[in-house]
DNA sequence: TCACCAGTGGAGGGTTCG
DNA sequence: ATCACGAACCCTCCACTG
């Protein structure tokens, strides 16, 4: 088996607030919540004190606004916070090659190898987080443990906290010591561990379940009758604190998607075409900057009744072009019943070729004659493609647009520029 | 024509995380 | 009774293959 690992888990913290009190301090000891301001946004990040008011992330902008009225909004700067957590990762593989990102603000690092240079995993993680301190302006959380998800735990463990009205500074860093993870785990509420949301949590409490402990105790085959076979087996070795999964550096994407809440709801078939020009487009744009193509296409529609449907096709050849994802996914989006309003439309690509450029893992069965591989010349587009990625790099993204987007093209906004729900002004889909 | 088996892959829906 | 977006993973049903 694996010899014993050390492995750290940095989480920052508030971090997208963090960093705007980074950069305008007059900001300090307000409550500030970062995140979309419209009735359709939900919060990112919210201060401490904001949080004293009981907000927090994931929380829509209109209850938020509503728990407190006089707090900071902010719209956010997702390209700053792209910059800060580069130079944070930086700092991160100044100690070991075997950093993985989860998110902007948090990151696993296996330091087994480094812990003769520097001491011990504690002096690592003094070190990181006086580092980050000083060289980029914002604070982080450690946990150390022996495996990926302990350590995560005792990251959350660390945290600064309100309680009560005031803000518990926190640890810092939390060590869980080698054999001793049963002990810190069992107290814990169920709900605390990674991959128990409010769905599992109540089929979890339906059987009794409340703690770590109960879960370790109850027996796999109850939880895999309630939960399914992969969950019910993964949290019982969890509750255990077992976790094998090693920090990987470079996950390959395994999908690539964009979606978009619109302002107003839309019922016009024609209108949404036209977003969807716009958002295969901005995908394809992605594939083709991750070198790849993309086998599957996938469409999604909430409706005004928020229930949402996804609809997807697999072609034969991989496909890189936006106009090669427009002609496999309208046909579907024109088979759907529009009227009642549409609030978002996604486009995701998936099934990737891999590296050599053979089709995937996917080879076509003998009888397998293409139906028929409709009419879009993807050596064409690749070339056009080619060309507009080019002009874009140069120009900037908006100086080219295939066609039907170009249309209306003052109410179509553009690709990502409201990560958190569109915004409160109405011009634009934001 | 039906039933079966095991394996694979597509489609669609759900859950979770940050 | 209204909360984004992006991504990973899981489950169930179903069709096809051999």
């Amino acid at each position: 088996m694996n010899p014993q690992r050390t492995i750290l888990h940095v989480d920052m913290d508030m971090f997208y607030v963090a960093v705007e009190l980074r950069d305008d301090p007059a900001l300090r000891g307000l409550p500030v919540v970062v995140g979309g301001d419209g009735s359709r946004g939900v919060v990112a990040a919210a201060s401490y004190e904001a949080r004293k008011f009981g907000v927090f992330s994931a929380m829509s902008s209109s209850q938020a606004r509503r728990l407190c009225p006089n707090a900071v909004f902010l719209p956010g700067r997702p390209a700053v916070y792209r910059e800060v957590s580069g130079r944070v990762h930086a700092i991160f593989r100044s100690y070991t090659p075997f950093v993985e990102g989860i998110a902007l603000d948090e990151a696993f690092l296996d330091v087994s190898g480094a812990l003769r240079t520097y001491g011990s995993a504690v002096a690592i993680a003094d070190e990181i987080r006086a580092r980050v301190e000083t060289e980029i302006g914002i604070t982080c959380s450690v946990g150390v443990a022996t495996n990926k998800f302990v350590a995560k735990i005792a990251s959350k463990a660390a945290k600064p906290r309100v309680t009560g009205g005031s803000i518990d500074p926190g640890e810092g860093v939390v060590v869980v010591e080698p054999g001793r993870e049963v002990e810190f785990l069992h107290p814990l509420p169920v709900r605390a561990l990674w991959g128990v949301g409010p769905a599992t949590h109540a089929r979890l409490d339906r059987i009794g379940v409340k703690t770590v402990g109960d879960l370790a105790t109850i027996g796999v085959e109850h939880l895999v009758t309630a939960l399914g076979n992969a969950t019910g087996r993964h949290l019982f070795e969890l509750a255990w604190g077992r976790d094998d999964r090693a920090v990987e550096p470079e996950r390959e994407a395994k999908s690539i998607g964009h979606e978009e809440t619109f302002f107003d709801d839309i019922a016009d078939a024609e209108e949404l075409r036209r977003h969807l020009v716009r958002l295969c487009d901005a995908v394809a744009t992605r594939v083709r900057a991750n070198d790849t193509r993309a086998r599957t296409l996938t469409l999604k529609i909430k409706f005004s009744n928020f229930r949402s449907i996804t609809r997807s096709i697999t072609v034969d050849t991989a496909r890189s072009s936006g106009p090669g994802f427009v002609d496999a996914l309208g046909p579907l989006l024109g088979a759907i019943e529009v009227h009642q309003g549409v609030r978002l439309l996604g486009v995701s690509a998936s099934q990737f070729e891999d590296a050599d450029g053979r089709a995937g893992p996917v080879q076509a069965s003998l009888f397998d004659e293409p139906v028929e591989e409709r009419a879009v010349d993807e050596a064409t587009w690749a070339n056009a493609s080619g060309v507009m990625d080019e002009i874009r790099r140069k120009f900037g993204g908006d100086a080219i647009r295939t066609v039907a987007a170009l249309r209306d093209v003052e109410d179509l906004g553009e690709i990502g520029e409201n990560p958190w729900g569109p915004a409160s002004s109405s011009d634009g889909t934001r």
